[in-house]
DNA sequence: GAGCCTCCATCAAGTGTTTAATTAGCCGGC
DNA sequence: GCCGGCTAATTAAACACTTGATGGAGGCTC
């Protein structure tokens, strides 16, 4: 945040919120405990206030770590006609490969409907992903690699919904990648 | 849980239980404080404690007023031809008109990976809903409202993870139904 | 009066946060 | 060369408060 931020001090603050971030992932919000994130970076608990003023900044650093994260993949890759296809294998490799991605954005999801700060970035991030998709799905209508459709802004979000919802804890993997390959199929893609 | 339960028992034990639900409803996990929901109902903590011996058994009591709340959805209603519509809609009635089922369902559907006493129920819930799905799909079929299908496993999987993706709290209900109304749609019901 | 029910008072273990002090490194002036 | 002051980084120790849980005393109803 400060305009001068040394090597040295950048790194420890890397490390406090991914240790942060892998607790949320391992035990939810409800067993984020700032003494063991200290205790896992090997620092004393002070030196974590210090980096961080309070646990709700902590929480902060994980928010904006997790949706980078996120963020990289939702950029479309590829040749036009199937970025469709390689945006849903992407999103869904990304999900399972990284659980604990899956598990935070679960928990920020949810969190979102509490707390303004994370709402408004989860959010804008959902709303990102959104016209991404309405993009590509009306790219591949015009280029002929998609049935017309009426209306692509239901299509994305089912799109969305979809995905968000096989990578629930329940679900297992392979039945996850199941259901979207069967998307794709209703699709057309 | 003991033999018999006077009514007024009774009816304590759903007081507090309703109350934990709502508080979780409103605040996750993180926010349930026994005191709190003694205090909604108006009683002491001991009483409390006297009814749930602890925190998680009040959490137990929860989870089955809650699964309870969503098993009697899943049963199919109706004619046979259109039972499958009738699904869709009331499970997403249900979802718009109570968003504090929607939310409990989330917290304990994110929990269920880290508490296996709650996993095994939600989970059994899941495995449910996919088997009645499946059924009510292979019949619509063969009573031809919808069209074949190779795999009607992968179908059931989709529509209960779009049904899930679209009652996260960033999709507001408009946006949801439309979703669910689209995948209709794609399924040809 | 027996048994179910409720409350007051209290405990022990956390829990986020702060305070004051210590260490290490750097820079300019003598 | 070295000294005093300065800053960044870290720590031990506590502070103030919360939170789940209990024990025993009393009350209400049949």
């Amino acid at each position: 945040m400060s305009a001068r931020t040394s090597a040295i001090s950048e790194k420890r603050r890397r490390e406090l919120v991914h240790a942060a971030y892998k607790q949320i992932a391992e035990g939810g919000f409800e067993g984020l405990r700032t003494r063991e994130v200290a205790a896992e970076v090997g620092v004393n608990i002070a030196t974590l206030h210090y980096y961080f003023p309070t646990k709700e900044s902590l929480i902060g650093g994980v928010l904006e770590y997790a949706m980078g994260r996120f963020r990289t993949t939702l950029e479309p890759h590829g040749s036009p006609s199937d970025q469709l296809r390689n945006h849903l294998r992407a999103v869904r490799k990304l999900m399972v490969g990284e659980p604990e991605l899956a598990a935070v954005m679960g928990e920020l999801t949810l969190r979102s409907s509490r707390d303004p700060a994370v709402r408004a970035i989860v959010d804008g991030m959902f709303a990102t992903w959104q016209s991404t998709m309405r993009g590509l799905l009306r790219r591949a209508v015009k280029n002929g690699t998609l049935p017309a459709q009426q209306d692509s802004d239901a299509v994305a979000g089912l799109v969305i919904a979809a995905i968000m919802g096989s990578t629930l804890p329940q679900v297992d993997p392979k039945r996850g990648d199941q259901a979207i390959r069967q998307l794709e199929r209703l699709l057309g893609i």
